[in-house]
DNA sequence: CATGAATGAGCCTTCATTCAT
DNA sequence: AATGAATGAAGGCTCATTCAT
């Protein structure tokens, strides 16, 4: 309920400053409510348990009136996916280059990861909780878009100082598996997303590649 | 497909040996088509997308001959959960009995875990793929069944050696949410389940070594 | 819960009686257990809301059982009518027996008619419980059994020395309604079936002597 | 059928008005045509016999449009029953107002009562049909309303100058329990509902009442 | 832009009934 | 006599979607 209303509220207070400052179309505004919805709903009950109905009520609107601004729950799916790689991307680049060495920059990419999907975004934690398969229609579409933000997981594995033979696929999997289950059993209180990720990283980081970076 | 008419076979079987000597009762046999059906769907589709419909069809009856042996959706999965949790219990309670020390037992519960999940079993799929949330009038015993499972892996990090005070709780959660979400990009042909388990356990096993050795 | 139970001992209590004594054939017995789990779940629920399940689990059986003993819902309520038609008319007629005058005796029917539907038998409450048109195939047979027992009330009607040419149908209509209205409203622990009867009839009575007296 | 069509041609003039003068919403007109099928399909088959497909269909209309009215067949009911009670009360408080004493004023009730069951109104005549036990679910808000509308009987035979201590509860039950009973055996061609009325209360009516009264 | 109203396919479930054993 | 197992029709209800206004 309260958070149906902060919604709103959130809504009309966007309006207001757009309206004023940069004057964008109105009818983005409404998308952008539709969008937020969408994305609360999907995050908390997925994409079977989400209606169109759901969504239109918590923006304050009917229905039908959802289908001016989407042309099918499938195409809003789509769209709220796209946001969210958008913004948990931004966010991990950004984290990224403010990091020095590429342990600390996959950390740091770790952290941005958890913090986006755990606290920041609906929008993100979309990207974790819908699989592909739940919308077979545009299953392909999701799932290139989530290997567009994945891959820069590899690059940041590639770039360590492995010994030996390493398999630096498997260490990325068993690193995103990780910060991507923490969605089921996260609950906020406990260690911090940033916290969680010095401590996944941590178990992993090789002692005797410290010391050849700090060489 | 294949699995369906095993299930079958072996229900013939079954049907001999019983009259011949312990006279179980002959329904067990279409309640086990009707779990095995419902398994496979909820492996592959999630629970909102299963109908009664589908398994019903998949044992080879009409949608409410079903209710003779289930009475709803939600025992239904209630049931495959537990058969679920006992299976991949039973596989990895036998695999750590068989392991010397304490990280060969983890490498051994993890690699049990991954191959009944990924190979060997639809009903443990069900316990990674249906979220608790999913079905939230029996969402209480589904978690409940499934913290019993994950008790194990807390037993099995409290007994490593680990230098220092390292947060167990954190390795475990390092761990299972790498092997649960291999769910979602495992595809028979690359690692073998035992060598992903390797892989995940070595890079933990080797970075906390050079950690001890460093120190 | 309980009532059910009693209804079980009830039953065997019954079957040993009478294997003892006057050796009824068995199936009489189970027969009879039906008829009585029947007219209670009739009386109380009325005829769409009884289920074979609920008759037949009343009774100890699966509903496919019954079907031994009766060949359709539809029989079963057929059959529990005529024994609550037996019933009630017997009552009545015992009754009416031992009265001495019109009046005495429409009375001491409104008595008999008000304890056998309120207190003394689920089979008559359901002749007042379940309408004709309720289940329509048999629906001609339930209003001739109906019909055969209300007979009854126009010949006492028929008795009563009444002043001028008053409308006796109406009369009968009047009493037998209320006492079958009576269902409605009625809880034990307030008047008697008795005192109702006397309370009923007094009215009619009273006014009818005033307005001999009158003219 | 034909009252439906009238219901029809009522809507279209309804419509015309509406536009012109008051705008009432649109909505009404089907919302109207719901409830009137209702009330017909609820009077004449009881509540476990009636489908939403019946109604809907009588309307014109799928089963599910139905809900886009109505939240649920409880609903239906609930709102049958209410617009029921409100006619029925309307048709008595209109009658009771016009006539001259007490003894009047409680026939012109009756009257009321019977033509608006027998033969004006379906909604009335689903709440002498339809026991607040067949939707449990409201059952309480269902004899709420039955108890609004029997409490002015109440009020009506505790005006009457009763010889004696007469109970008059049981003389309110006698005429009630007539008046509704009436349902089952009543059919048009004999007695009008306001004969039946005189003839009733003529049965309970105290000639020394009258002389009272009369003086 | 949005609404009112409806559609139609589909969902879970119930239930009287059947029948081989 | 009774059971296990199934049937098939139906029931209440949901939901993505459409479309005239």
């Amino acid at each position: 309920m309260e958070s149906l209303e902060n919604k709103q509220l959130f809504g009309i207070l966007l309006l207001m400053t757009e309206q004023a400052a940069f004057r964008a179309p109105r009818q983005d505004n409404r998308r952008r409510q539709l969008l937020a919805a969408a994305a609360r709903r999907l995050a908390h009950q997925g994409f079977r348990a989400t209606t169109i109905r759901d969504i239109a009520g918590d923006a304050g609107m009917l229905p039908g009136s959802l289908y001016y601004h989407f042309a099918s729950k499938n195409d809003l799916l789509l769209a709220v996916y796209e946001e969210g790689v958008r913004r948990i991307a931004a966010n991990v680049d950004r984290a990224v280059a403010g990091a020095a060495n590429p342990w600390a920059r996959l950390e740091a990419a770790c952290a941005a990861h958890l913090e986006t999907v755990l606290d920041h975004s609906d929008y993100a934690q979309v990207i974790v909780r819908v699989l592909p398969q739940d919308a077979p229609e545009v299953s392909d579409r999701l799932i290139t878009l989530r290997d567009a933000y994945e891959g820069r997981f590899k690059r940041l594995v590639d770039d360590l100082a492995l010994p030996g033979p390493s398999d630096r696929r498997n260490l990325r999997l068993l690193l995103l598996g990780a910060l991507n289950w923490s969605q089921v059993w996260y609950r906020p209180g406990g260690d911090t997303p940033a916290a969680l990720a010095r401590s996944f990283t941590g178990y992993i980081k090789h002692a005797l590649d410290e010391a050849q970076e700090a060489r």
